[in-house]
DNA sequence: GCAATTGTGAAGATTTTGTTAAAATTTCCA
DNA sequence: TGGAAATTTTAACAAAATCTTCACAATTGC
């Protein structure tokens, strides 16, 4: 999913390079000229994955915004980065005592803010939890991540063969495959085994699904198939 | 308790303004004159919460310190800040691309310095606080930051390499881990060795796992994992 | 009904993992 | 720094798990 990034800063000229470039980089950008605008947004669940924010500004200063931003939970460890034409060392270390993650003084290099911006987004990324993925069909869940089935709640083992067979079954709900077609995704285009085996393999799986064991269905002739 | 801070460059007296101004911060300063010290450090299980890091250097240069510290999952976390005399926008940006999470040219202002390190801090300290719980599962018990394991309230010795395993088995339950996987993260990304060497660990691992052994599961053809 | 296709249990082949001991490497300590 | 101790890695083989095949029974489709 793309990484969301507020550009708060009144000239427009920037804002452009800004959203220019960074949408480049596959972000969703948007700009806006007034913390005030920004904080209105939010308001409305717009949540940002970083800000990239001026100081000097019409109404709520950066520094201003920052600081609440910060003092807000669930603002808080939204990565801030101060991109100000204020070059004092004072005023950096103002910044990052309200709560700023970084600073670029203007002008600025773009690769460099690309740089700094993906290094942002790199260590917070791991904050988000990552949901694992599963294939579920009635009291049947396959766990790719995890080479696991359940059958109603509870576990079963698979051997290797089995899950890949299963999984492209649940992944293409309806259509038919050949012996042939499965014995490849499994074992890879240049494997042969005869006929049978599949059938083996099959018969093994059916005994696992139990109650299910009917949702993986025999096309005389053609294959097998997983239809609802 | 006190963060602790590798600062390293091999200009003893830019180690000195580092080390000294930080530590009037509270916090505990290491200086190495070399990326290969700071690494022979590290292996004995002294970890830093951040490193200041010089490019140009003897030996290892700061570029592929960075590169392979940020490979090896045990430390990736850190957050590396570059402290170079490099100003161009290319050698900022290739910082950033190898892994790290800041970048000072050099002279710098030592308030600066102060503010970003804090800064880095504030921002890892929820992540670190995670990574040095106490990993439970029944009667195992885990302790990060001491390589000690306890079954059942007895404690029990383990080598890096074990602790290490059993570590990313406990931090992510129900995943399963190729031996690839293991070793990567384990010994950083480009270690091989023969697949036996760490059904051994894992041998090894279950023996002084005890009663517990077998919540290190096999999935053969796939790799370990720990399942409840 | 009959030929073709699929289901099934068990045996055998193959792959994968467990285990031991020894070699290589690293760490530790005097 | 040298050498002992600890740790990691490897090789060789045993054991286990998995896959494949076969023979034949059951089922399907015409």
């Amino acid at each position: 999913m793309k990484n969301k990034i507020f550009a708060i800063d009144d000239e427009r000229d920037i804002q452009e390079i800004i959203k220019v470039n960074l949408e480049k980089e596959g972000y969703e950008v948007n700009t806006f000229s007034s913390a005030d605008l920004a904080e209105k947004h939010m308001k409305k669940g717009n949540i940002p994955d970083l800000i990239i924010l001026d100081i000097m500004m019409q109404g709520t200063d950066g520094y201003e915004f920052c600081k609440r931003l910060k003092s807000v939970k669930e603002y808080a460890s939204i990565p801030v980065m101060f991109l100000s034409a204020k070059t004092e060392e004072f005023d950096k270390v103002l910044g990052f005592e309200l709560g700023g993650d970084d600073y670029m003084t203007k002008p600025f290099g773009v690769r460099e803010l690309k740089a700094r911006v993906k290094a942002h987004l790199r260590r917070t990324e791991t904050l988000h939890a990552k949901e694992t993925q599963v294939l579920r069909y009635k009291g049947v869940e396959l766990y790719p991540e995890q080479y696991a089935l359940s059958i109603d709640g509870s576990s079963v083992d698979l051997t290797k063969t089995e899950f890949f067979i299963l999984r492209i079954f649940l992944e293409n709900p309806g259509k038919i495959f050949s012996r042939d077609n499965i014995i490849d995704s499994v074992r890879g285009q240049d494997a042969y085994v005869v006929d049978r085996t599949i059938d083996v393999h099959i018969m093994n799986l059916r005994k696992k699904l139990g109650p299910y064991k009917n949702i993986i269905r025999t096309f005389s002739g053609v294959g097998y198939g997983f239809k609802e």
